[in-house]
DNA sequence: GGTCCAACATTCCGAGTAGTATGTTACTCT
DNA sequence: AGAGTAACATACTACTCGGAATGTTGGACC
């Protein structure tokens, strides 16, 4: 009675030298389309596998749940978003323009990656709800933690920017609030159009971040 | 085979002299508490029976299905919304003060009603696909319609303060969703309190106004 | 005081679905 | 070439939950 919690999902085996199969990836990308597209509940595990051409099999196979798939699909949509924004924060700019390449860089990852972003909107802390293991909460804690510290670097240039005169943030805790709101939301009203070119999206993301730091006022 | 909608959620019945009884404004209200807390598919009649001590009889009686519960919840949350900022608008300030005053309403509103606000959120396109019925599309686009409309409420304010000057706005639809996303996500973090006092609401409201209007900028 | 009906409660059913148990295949390794 | 196993497919089960059908009751109205 040990539980002996191996979770697939956290180790990712050893992802050392070859790419090796990229079947769990597929799996994980099918299962962010159907979540998108029929919301968590909704999407069966037969919606998943039909995307994939194959049966539950071989999604059992890889992912000893849905849950497990979800948490999947969380742990990736947050990797997005760190590869896209961690290697901004050491650059050596003023303050407000590290904000707005933040903003603008997580703007585009809201659009190239909608199907695992909108995935875990919401859901987070609604989806799971005392029926779970303790298991599978103790992931749950570690992927809200890990949006916390993602959470976290903005407010730390929020901070910088501060204590260089450069912003003015009241409260940095409700400023990022707002910030990582307005910038989330955009998986809510956006909609991917084919005939829209890649300007277009860049230019949208661009006026998003600057609405964001710079706000209304003239 | 005419089809007949009738739906009572939409008429709301002779609502004229007496109040009547309030069975129906009881069920959502439980229904409200039950989506927010497992989620609009994971929370059943039987659930939201439970909370009012009673059995699936007496909502299926004022309800034909969960969606309609869902739609009532939804029309609900918005009215409150409408409430509470539609007064502002024809207040006779700058449109700076009047889009703070809009702002704080708001935050107020999600924080007064959270458990309506909570759940409307997100659900609408995703939450029933295909799977419904003409009738209910129809009533769900009415819903969006409504929303709209109560976003529009925003946009008049600040195309109205860059017209005179007040606001610096290049995109009026983008200033809004960003707007609108920063409020709304209020609800994804906001936890009641017992212990916090009226003043300390008010407070939060009025700096995630602050926040949103004047931005991060000094 | 009987009728009627709104406002529920009780009971039941069938569709849909997560998860399991068990085949099947193809490939590797020795 | 045979054994072992990863990567699936197939078939099945147990269970939940929305919704319908039906039963019950208390009060209004004549």
């Amino acid at each position: 009675m040990d539980e002996h919690i191996d979770d697939d999902t956290l180790t990712d085996a050893t992802e050392g030298a070859a790419p090796k199969h990229d079947s769990r990836r597929e799996i994980i990308e099918a299962a962010a389309q159907c979540f998108m597209l029929k919301g968590l509940d909704k999407a069966t595990m037969d919606d998943i596998a039909d995307v994939l051409g194959a049966t539950k099999g071989r999604v059992y196979h890889h992912f000893r749940s849905k849950n497990a798939i979800y948490f999947a699909v969380y742990r990736q949509a947050m990797q997005y978003c760190f590869d896209a924004v961690t290697p901004l924060i050491s650059l050596d700019t003023s303050s407000i323009r590290k904000l707005e390449l933040m903003a603008h860089a997580h703007a585009r990852v809201m659009m190239d990656t909608l199907p695992y972003q909108r995935s875990i909107r919401l859901g987070v802390e609604v989806y799971l709800r005392g029926s779970t293991t303790e298991a599978e909460r103790a992931v749950l804690r570690e992927l809200i933690t890990l949006r916390n510290d993602y959470e976290n670097l903005y407010r730390e240039v929020l901070r910088a920017g501060v204590a260089q005169g450069e912003l003015d943030v009241p409260n940095i805790e409700i400023a990022s609030r707002a910030l990582m709101g307005a910038l989330n939301g955009l998986v809510d009203w956006y909609r991917i159009r084919p005939d829209q070119s890649e300007g277009e999206r860049d230019a949208l993301a661009r006026a998003l971040a600057h609405a964001v730091v710079h706000g209304t006022t003239a």
